[in-house]
DNA sequence: GATGAATGAGGCTTCATTCAT
DNA sequence: GATGAATGAAGCCTCATTCAT
């Protein structure tokens, strides 16, 4: 918060402000915030140091800033994967399902600047556990809607999710490995029916939701 | 591979490297690694920075040092977790809860040294890859046994356990708002029964087994 | 080969080069490459240690700039010293302390400068292979126009040459008792006629041609 | 001059000593003394570092001690190397070449020991200029004796012979391209007779005595 | 808007040397 | 006589950041 009056917008000054930014996200993706340089950044986007300074206060208002980014837009896409009211029961896998694919999606599209958000370190808590009240809340409209044991903490639930989807992302998504349809049916499948087979249903019927939770 | 290939260790010197591990410690779990210094390190151990470099090479090798242990150690507990095949039904529950707490209670009994082995950065990678693998087996191991269901992917699952797992000790162990058992007991439920309702299973019964996973 | 690859060079960059340049020279000059300190080098230039670093990578790599300037400067003078083939034999003893005293007065004119290129250490050994390979092709053009004792190994002339000279600008050029010409003088009159007496040339007249060179 | 108080000579103690001595001769001989460590001189020895510092009182202490049996040695060499004054004519180079050998031989047989001496910095000019007065005394003997030209500055003399055998041992003799014997040879016929051509002397007739020196 | 040049601050590491046993 | 352990004193170098143009 020092100057930071900048007003004016010429397309040149656009132009070098996204150098800049695509820059800070390579170099951010490649060696996380604390092993980053400025110096490197500046070189990937052709420009001298003090150009930095002239669009960004420092190192972590650039980092801030796609962190910030990257919150607008995951956020923007929770909001709006809530599961419909109306959805009838054979379809609640599959809405469960996409739910976890619109996520996982905007990581398969932004596979270096959504890490940066997401993962790098004490900036990302605050957004990560902004994710989670939003997902709790789905769930909570979904246990309204009795898609989901409405016994389950919706918040603790939404943990549960966040953490899976963070490390299957890392390991599974931005690896190649699966795309984000198939990861998210993968997970809805576990998350869904968990990992007790049917037949052990019966023997402790009643039973699972007598747990505290 | 430099030195430290000294063959005496007097208790004076055991105590000082202690000293160094535990100021360590408490210096990487308050700062992290990046942001940790060996000014402080030795500061906290009251010795001087050469008596630092007269037990560890750098600072990474003292990180590198903390991180082997906790590696050791979890596998070690891990390995041990297995539910044993004679388990009736009725307990399946509880055994896998109780593979879970064994986990957690490491956390909660080392809360400042188990994170840096486990969430700090590149190094601890390894690490939980190796836990995935351990936790794959045991999963598998139970999949035979018939505790779990056979067409989940069991190194799948795992990376699902862990990352939850993960989060969650951040968020409700370290924290204090869970103890390892309760915890357990939440994630084993969640886990083992799913999210969705069991009315849903009548009317979708059988499918999703049927889910490709 | 890492940076200063930059392009522009202000004067005052030169400026403050030429600063650093000068600094070191006197550095170097009063303690030698091992006991001389960055600090003091920026020190005396009047700039901080950092400023260092922008013009050069390391105190080696200042170090290796002068030896080269001085091999580059002194390589230049040797090869135009060569004696005319065309020198009348009366001449000759001239002409050899004209190109001794070309040398040795690059010594007198940078009495700094001259002894960091050519005394300093291990680097300035490939500088006086090459002056000394450069003399020994002077010499052997002499023997050529009969000016030198054709029997003489060239290069081992001139490392004696180079030898002496050596201790010679030491002892008593930089100690200001005798100027380049003086001192040419003195060690052309021995190396071109001997220490023996001409009173035993004619005893053991034709015996020193017969030595085994 | 701190403690030194040292009386015993056990049998052990001069063995360890000895170890040491010889370990640095060695490290010195590798490293040069700026580039020298204790840490690897009692490593090479096989002690521990405060074992050296019951030894010698500082790094310089062991060098100085090295350079002042080097002196000591080597002067003891000249002092007896002078050429007799019963010398027939016809013997006048032998016995420069043998003075010039017995000095040679010096460093062929200690061919570590004796640069640490001779060539290493600031302590060994001293000896330098104790060997310079002692051969100059040689000369001018030598030249009451006949032997050599009386106009010649003996001192100027000696500083030329030695600048040039510095040399010549490091590139010929230690690099065991020449023995001491056959290096002398080539020296003594260089110094003796010079390098001009006898056909001059007689064109050049009385001109080189003329030659102020 | 952008640049070349410069700086402040601080971290890591090494090494000769000494203490306490 | 010798050892394991510890220290004081510096030096090198890096990096984010700013000055002057």
């Amino acid at each position: 918060m020092k100057k930071r009056a900048r007003t004016k917008h010429t397309p040149r000054a656009e132009k070098t402000r996204a150098r800049l930014v695509d820059a800070a996200i390579d170099e951010f993706a490649e060696f996380g915030f604390h092993n980053s340089k400025i110096s490197n950044i500046v070189a990937r986007a052709g420009v001298t140091q003090p150009t930095f300074y002239f669009y960004f206060d420092t190192k972590e208002a650039i980092h801030e800033y796609l962190v910030e980014r990257v919150r607008m837009e995951l956020t923007g896409l929770i909001e709006t994967a809530r599961i419909p009211a109306t959805t009838p029961a054979s379809d609640v896998m599959d809405k469960l399902r996409n739910a976890i694919e619109v996520f996982l999606k905007y990581f398969e599209e932004n596979p270096k600047l959504a890490p940066i958000g997401y993962f790098d370190g004490i900036k990302s808590s605050a957004i990560r556990e902004e994710i989670v009240a939003l997902v709790s809340r789905n769930i909570a409209f979904e246990q309204g809607a009795g898609y989901c044991r409405p016994e389950l903490d919706p918040v603790f639930m939404s943990h549960c999710y966040n953490g899976s989807l963070e490390r299957l992302i890392r390991v599974y998504l931005l690896s190649g490995q699966y795309d984000a349809h198939a990861l998210a049916e993968k997970v809805a499948n576990l998350y869904g029916y968990g990992s007790v087979p049917k037949s052990f249903f019966d023997s402790t019927a009643g039973e699972h939701n007598n747990l505290k939770s």
